[in-house]
DNA sequence: TTGCTCCTCACGTCACGTGAGGTGGC
DNA sequence: TTGCTCCTCACGTCACGTGAGGTGGC
């Protein structure tokens, strides 16, 4: 049962490399408990049996779908404690149910997102030919010029506010302002 | 100029509320130079005028978008520094152009793993009206219900990985393992 | 012995959260 | 004086990154 092939473990560098990850990364999901190692060399190397890619992958798979890994500590717990198969499947189901729906909720965002940078990059592409060329930024925020739609996009907007809150050139010491 | 209408400052929980961020993120806005108030009153208390909302939803707005706060102060420095207006808005439209296309690419990851969910969903719907109820989570890996589907969910699939690596019960002390 | 991989601390980063202990302002 | 808001440290969190100083293994 735990003998032979044994020159099939893989040291922590190698596991690291074929899942993409960092060796702090696999000492992390140790300590938290989430991955181990078969077994340990004499000089206290970790080994780990091919199943352990798997695993990691898994991890992986559950941290893009946006669980911490204190949430994935928890999500074993729940499995392991159900009383049985089918109630830990509930269980889990319910899990990945709500985390449909919060992912459904994040791309409608980024849909939303994407659009907005549709208008300002389009909205920017105007400024490319504007003339005169040498005109300072701080007239940006308020040209004339023809830019094919009615409102400044947010997101371009937002800069012509950049400068009410900056230094004036370096901060002056206080006192001496109001030199009469 | 700077006179008059000072009853229209807001107090910087007063700010925090109107944007929906804590009091100690806009203390670390200020830190890293991309919000300052107006005024500081005799006591010390921050003071900031109504452009100070619409400066920090701009910046929630680029958070949202991916930029950290770092790349933010980046992104603010490009644009004053930039010799005109129309070259600061072409640097400000690559910066936006590159994001779109992160954008993209997120919503498409997004988007299987939303198929994932779906499919991993279904599977474990079959799992609740599984005979015999009381059956144990070691044999949900490899069970031969009719899951209606070929192929077990990767996410699914992990699951049954989640026992070779837990302790037996209580860790073993090292040696007394080879009892011969 | 050299070079590569590994080991265990332990501090740094990022965007805040969360008190601790003290004071302004009505 | 009471109550609420504010102030400045300063340590905690999360998922690692990044050395420091030392050792295994071929």
């Amino acid at each position: 049962m735990n003998n032979g092939d044994k020159d099939k473990l893989l040291r922590v560098g190698e596991l690291a490399k074929s899942v993409g990850k960092t060796v702090r990364a696999l000492h992390l999901y140790e300590e938290l408990g989430l991955l181990r190692p078969t077994e340990r060399s004499a000089g206290g190397y970790r080994l780990y049996a091919a199943a352990s890619v798997t695993r990691v992958n898994w991890i992986i798979k559950l941290q893009s779908m946006g669980f911490s890994l204190p949430e994935i500590q928890g999500f074993l717990r729940d499995w392991e404690e159900a009383s049985s198969g089918p109630s830990g499947m509930r269980r889990v189901r319910d899990v990945f149910a709500a985390k449909l729906a919060e992912t459904r909720q994040t791309i409608k965002q980024l849909q939303q997102l994407e659009q907005n940078l549709v208008d300002s990059v389009a909205y920017l592409e105007t400024c490319g030919t504007c003339e005169p060329a040498t005109h300072t930024q701080e007239s940006c925020g308020c040209c004339d010029a023809d830019h094919k739609t009615d409102s400044t996009p947010e997101l371009v907007g937002g800069l012509a506010l950049a400068h009410p809150h900056r230094a004036t050139t370096i901060d002056v010491p206080v006192g001496n302002l109001t030199e009469r």
